[in-house]
DNA sequence: GACCTGAGTTGAAGAACTAAACTCATAAAG
DNA sequence: CTTTATGAGTTTAGTTCTTCAACTCAGGTC
């Protein structure tokens, strides 16, 4: 009997990962998200090999997750720093997710170490709560259970025949 | 001038990566929430080398992702299958947000290859619309943007100096 | 007994990661 | 004007991880 899959390499997921899935690029995108700027802050936060987060800062710029700019603090040259642009930013539910997913199923003895919470950057309004990721359709039913989704193709999408 | 941080090496992003971080793992997550369940399936579908296929999936069922069964067709003799655990179905949120980012920012031109849909398992309630992560407070505010949310300390914080 | 199949294991070559030392441009101190 | 300091990388050598292909192993079929 042959069935027909969708491809599983013309797949949004390993696009995605090809792009942050290598070792570090995902904590590297979870410090910019938390104010890193710097080559020393990366290197000093994470304890990464430098010529490693070099080139792993070169690969996030080229594929557009995050933006190289000059900067230049009183009494010293010019050097470059390293910012997340709307595409690495859109990182966060992403980081959110496994956040979550660790807190509930490696979380360290005494609680997770990291809460995010409602609070923007400007002082819009917010409640400091507790965030979560949710799956949402777009009929409005929240709080769908993994089981409650399924994948189907897409208009991208590509086939593959199986036994 | 001094600053206190939370320690970002005890962070649980860090120990989610440490289990499904490496190169495949989250993939072989993938094809297990579609369905794959067999050695084979895994390696055809994905195309994994077979050696690393082996060491992942025993690394998963390790870390209590996945749970090796066993099973035996009619005139065949007992083999093991591999299946998520709840811990591993939990993962759909962290595999759907990144579907989502991959879909928005590196699609393939004629469009995202796979949809995911409110559609259960069995036949409840549902509706067949797309399904987006979306971020949401303790306080029922939903679709927070990245820009809304912030990291605090949890209750199994460290702290580290830095200046 | 010979052959087939799914599920791995082994081994060699290549790519990726780590750690530590080194370079480079500029600014400030002497 | 020479020396020293600093942040931001680069180089190099050693280790670990991935890949690919060939091989093994335990049944079941012919």
């Amino acid at each position: 009997m042959e069935t027909r899959r969708i491809d599983p390499v013309n797949c949004s997921v390993a696009r995605a990962l090809s792009v942050v899935g290598e070792r570090w690029s995902l904590l590297i995108v979870r410090e910019a998200l938390d104010g890193a700027r710097r080559f020393g802050e990366f290197h000093s936060r994470l304890g990464i090999a430098r010529n490693l987060l070099a080139t792993r800062l070169e690969t996030l710029v080229t594929a557009g997750v995050m933006r190289r700019v000059p900067y230049q603090e009183p009494g010293d040259r010019q050097r470059f720093a390293y910012e997340l642009t709307e595409q690495g930013r859109a990182l966060r539910p992403t980081l959110v997710a496994l956040l979550e997913w660790g807190d509930t199923y490696l979380a360290d003895p005494q609680g997770p170490s990291v809460v995010v919470r409602h609070r923007p950057v400007d002082d819009a309004i917010s409640c400091d709560e507790p965030v979560k990721v949710i799956l949402e359709c777009a009929a409005g039913h929240g709080h769908l259970a993994p089981e409650d989704v399924c994948r189907t193709p897409g208009p991208g999408a590509r086939f593959v025949e199986s036994s």
